[in-house]
DNA sequence: AGCGATCGTTCTCTATTCGTTCTCCATTAG
DNA sequence: CTAATGGAGAACGAATAGAGAACGATCGCT
């Protein structure tokens, strides 16, 4: 089940390559890069690497492999900070990125924030925990939702909409729920995952 | 039984290693890295290592001596199911694996769990999260520990260590800390990580 | 259509690497 | 002295890696 090191090479490689270039290599091409001589050898080890799951070929069209999307390293998102107050999420420059194991992600576009402050903690959401956020305009209610309020303050709170007024509703005892007119209320985005780590 | 000056420091390099590199070190390499000659002498040291339980085998293929992987190469763990009673943690077949991201890893070989019940629900920690567990024998006091109990149950509580006994204690207001002789408690490993998906 | 070039695939055969075990030797502490 | 620790090197078997040949299928060309 664990990669060979010529394995683990070449799928580093893929991984490389496949952002550079939109065409997937051939296996002749695929040799020359690696100093092998052989197709066949090579060949061997792509096999491989699709028997574990790494990589798929591109079917269809017979030519070159493809990573197969949604593993490796290759899914890093955005990670936009500390979720403060006062700032457009989509206009924060995405520098960093974060690992993100695909099961947490949504389907949407997704990017990751820090959470700060307790006012979540009987959710289990602590400060300092990671936040994978789905890209979404619209939620549900009791959705957790990123929140920018009168466009002054992004928050993270369980959201609950009604036609006349939008609740904002924390989960710590000693917090109130939070009560706006709808159009004060922007949703940039839906909770999908948290990721947490000690020490 | 402690461990001898070269299995020390063979350790620490490994646990270095496994941080900056994905691919384990073959022995040869981590001669070279030591500044010895023979891989048998080495081997000598890892097969200590391993007695000790602070290196694992990466059992399957042989493609370099997967030593303690921070699980070095794939981003996948195993997944050992939810944390139930009853089950030495390590004697569960490890059929499914899960992706985690390198930053909730710990330097040790690590392993998921799913959390079941409530009992740390006040430290953030609520049923159904993935637990990603560093395998270790011993804890400092205040961490959060997989613990088996008397050899019949398996529980996830934070830990205080007395000379005379031993308190597993829950996050969680109306249970009560649980305190055993300290032969009664096997410490199977200490949560370094956590991850939960919404939806 | 015809034809050659390209490419993926499979096969066999060989070479290299690597883990493992073994024996023998050096140093140090009690 | 004896035991514990640490190292060198040879040898073995198995996994891995590579070369090369051969076979079809596809594509582009005249």
């Amino acid at each position: 089940m664990p990669l060979t090191r010529r394995q683990h090479q070449i799928l580093e490689f893929l991984k490389d390559n496949a952002e550079h270039f939109e065409q997937a290599p051939t296996l002749d091409e695929l040799c020359a890069c690696l100093g092998l001589r052989s197709r066949g050898s090579l060949h061997k080890h792509i096999r491989a690497l699709i028997a574990e799951g790494y990589v798929e070929h591109m079917n269809g069209r017979r030519s070159g492999v493809r990573l197969t999307p949604g593993l490796g390293s290759a899914d890093a998102l955005p990670f936009l900070g500390r979720i403060a107050a006062g700032r457009q999420v989509a206009a924060v420059p995405q520098s960093e990125t974060i690992q993100v194991p695909a099961h947490l992600r949504g389907h949407l576009d997704c990017f990751v924030l820090q959470v700060a402050g307790d006012s979540m903690c009987e959710a289990g959401i602590l400060d300092g925990d990671y936040a994978v956020i789905e890209h979404r305009r619209t939620a549900h209610n009791g959705e957790i939702v990123v929140a920018l309020v009168r466009g002054e303050e992004t928050t993270l709170k369980k959201i609950h909409q009604q036609p006349d007024r939008v609740m904002l509703i924390p989960a710590n005892r000693g917090m109130e729920p939070l009560v706006f007119a709808p159009a004060e209320v922007e949703i940039q985005g839906v909770l999908v995952g948290l990721m947490r780590s000690y020490g």
